[in-house]
DNA sequence: GTTAGCACTCTTCGAATCCGAGTGCCAACG
DNA sequence: CGTTGGCACTCGGATTCGAAGAGTGCTAAC
């Protein structure tokens, strides 16, 4: 049914498309990709595509364009990877080295490299302090209502946050609640956590030792907001630069989603299911505001945990090869930073 | 020179153009807007407007739209602030509400309340931690060579930071270490801080005292980062809306103007000189990209101290006097909200 | 000082037109 | 049977042209 040919010449159109941005017309096949083959050939190889759903025309007298299931079938069997050049590789090292030891403005960094190095849009998502292993809660107290609760992660994250109290609490009482909830929750995911710290409250209702109620409702309270994980995007107006959304209501409806940082969470998270690249190709993206986007993303480690993914976004139109290998080798450079910096 | 019957036709001509973003001529002026004087007349006045640098036309058979100084003179001369229906009060205070006790949750959400309630791109300037007097310092030991750092501020705010120390120190050590600095400085401001340590550090260079030594250290390498302060912006893809960026190269230098947040944090530093409400119109903002729109902007305070500053980004043609009362009313609540908050 | 009238300018919009790129189909060829 | 050249056809994009409309400045009269 579907030959070498076949994949020949659909190969050829996507690369041409993602050159161009223009309908690829058989004649151009047939010339400029050395194809020994004449322009009526390739037009009926060319209907053949268009009938299985790899292409599409624009309309009745113009070249084809590659369908989603077109570049998905690219992505998974036609096309190689581009290597980067050694000043990229050299770039990206400069960049995402150890800079700072805040895994954020190190994501920031990343981003912002990942949008300069392709023309298309960066998105980071940060460590989602709920998926990480609790290690230890400190307690500050701040004013006479008032105490600053600071979670740390075996992961070396840090969140902090205020909460508020019924009853002063002197810093002895807050140690004294730190080291024990401490004891008390390491090693758990700070879900589990969660779970553990409403069960015991509700368990313990009539406590006599009113520190450890107290400690068990600031836990509660520190755990209580909802922790979204935070997503940077980095080189948003890049996305004007790409023709196909010339139009005004294009570019303001992909702002817009870009903005809406709880749907781009979703989206990122699904990344970070498993190791290694994902694509999602227009229509697979399962959020609606974007399907005329691709997105190659790639999750980041620290010592082999997956903390959070960077990748970009761009058209469907997206050079899928070398995107490919720069999200990649970002995502591992980044892994290796986070890493080391640990050790 | 100018009288008043100029400034009647100039509050015409801005009010005109605001409502319709259409070259307002000297019939629709005559007609909607209760002159008994005829388009003739009102033709002369308008040449004399043109001539004071007032109005321009795009077009000689086109009609005026107000300069820069035209608006200038229209906010500072000739409009009256538009009230605000009950409704979006009330919707303010249930937004800007004391729904969290972390300045920059609040902050978001302030933004997004300003650009859903005007058509125009929301800012806000976090506190920078450098203004604000210290108050207390804590230390907690991570891993052998790394001690996670905690500056609090007496406005409340909560900065951290991780810092790599050569020799490994107990947690004993670092709450005296903590105990001492805090003693130290409170009370300065960070920057004075930041120089005392310094200074210190040269001063006592030969410290027989490892403990004081690190220390200083310690407290050095905390303030080292230049904290830069936060800008957040909300509601971006509603410059889209305004006719006069739908040309897409516009549009897309504003977009890459509002991330670069550096840039942000100057101009809104500017607003927090001095009390109330500042408004840069066009040519007057001291930055480049964005000289073709006008910034609404007005201080909050916590306790009567100036911390950060919110405002919107608007085209030149914005609605000054309904954006004054709002962007000033959101301001004072959030004032009022962290002060409170503080209580 | 104000106004009506008028000639003039300049943009906007739609219709008509042309051009070129590309297709599908068909008949002929090796 | 696959391949090829030829050909009629389609359709979008650019260009041109003209009419319409909005608005101005100027001048003469009130």
């Amino acid at each position: 049914m579907i030959n070498a040919r076949h994949h020949d010449v659909l190969r050829a159109i996507v690369q041409d498309y993602i050159r161009t941005a223009e309908p690829v017309g058989s004649r151009t096949i047939s010339r400029k990709h050395g194809f020994s083959l004449s322009p009526a050939t390739i037009r009926t190889i060319m209907a053949d595509l268009e009938e299985l759903g790899y292409v599409a025309q624009p309309h009745t007298s113009a070249g084809r364009v590659p369908t989603d299931k077109g570049y998905r079938l690219y992505v998974d069997s036609l096309m190689d990877p581009t290597p980067l050049s050694p000043a990229e590789v050299e770039q990206i090292e400069h960049h995402v080295g150890p800079t700072t030891t805040e895994v954020e403005d190190l994501l920031k960094e990343t981003g912002k490299l990942l949008s300069a190095l392709s023309p298309y849009v960066a998105v980071a998502l940060a460590p989602r302090l709920t998926d990480n292993r609790f290690q230890r809660v400190e307690f500050v107290a701040l004013a006479r209502d008032r105490v600053l609760v600071i979670l740390l992660s075996d992961t070396g994250l840090v969140h902090h946050k205020t909460v508020i109290v019924e009853e002063s609490l002197t810093q002895e009482d807050l140690d004294r609640i730190g080291r024990y909830l401490s004891d008390l929750l390491r090693g758990h995911t700070l879900k589990e956590v969660r779970d553990l710290l409403v069960s015991q409250m509700a368990e313990e209702k009539a406590l006599y030792d009113r520190l450890l109620a107290q400690a068990l409702r600031l836990g509660a309270q520190a755990l209580a907001d909802e922790t979204e994980a935070d997503v940077y995007v980095a080189g948003a107006a890049r996305i004007a630069d790409q023709p196909e959304f010339a139009d005004i209501h294009k570019m303001k409806s992909l702002y817009a989603a870009f903005e809406d940082k709880s749907k781009l969470v979703m989206l990122l998270t699904e990344c970070m299911r498993n190791e290694g690249c994902h694509i999602f190709i227009g229509s697979e993206i399962p959020m609606q505001a974007i399907q005329e986007l691709s997105v190659v993303a790639s999750p980041y480690r620290r010592r082999g945990q997956i903390l959070g993914v960077v990748g970009v976004m761009g058209p469907t139109r997206m050079d899928y090869g070398r995107t490919l290998t720069l999200v990649e080798t970002t995502a591992n450079l980044l892994s290796r930073c986070l890493t080391e910096d640990a050790a």
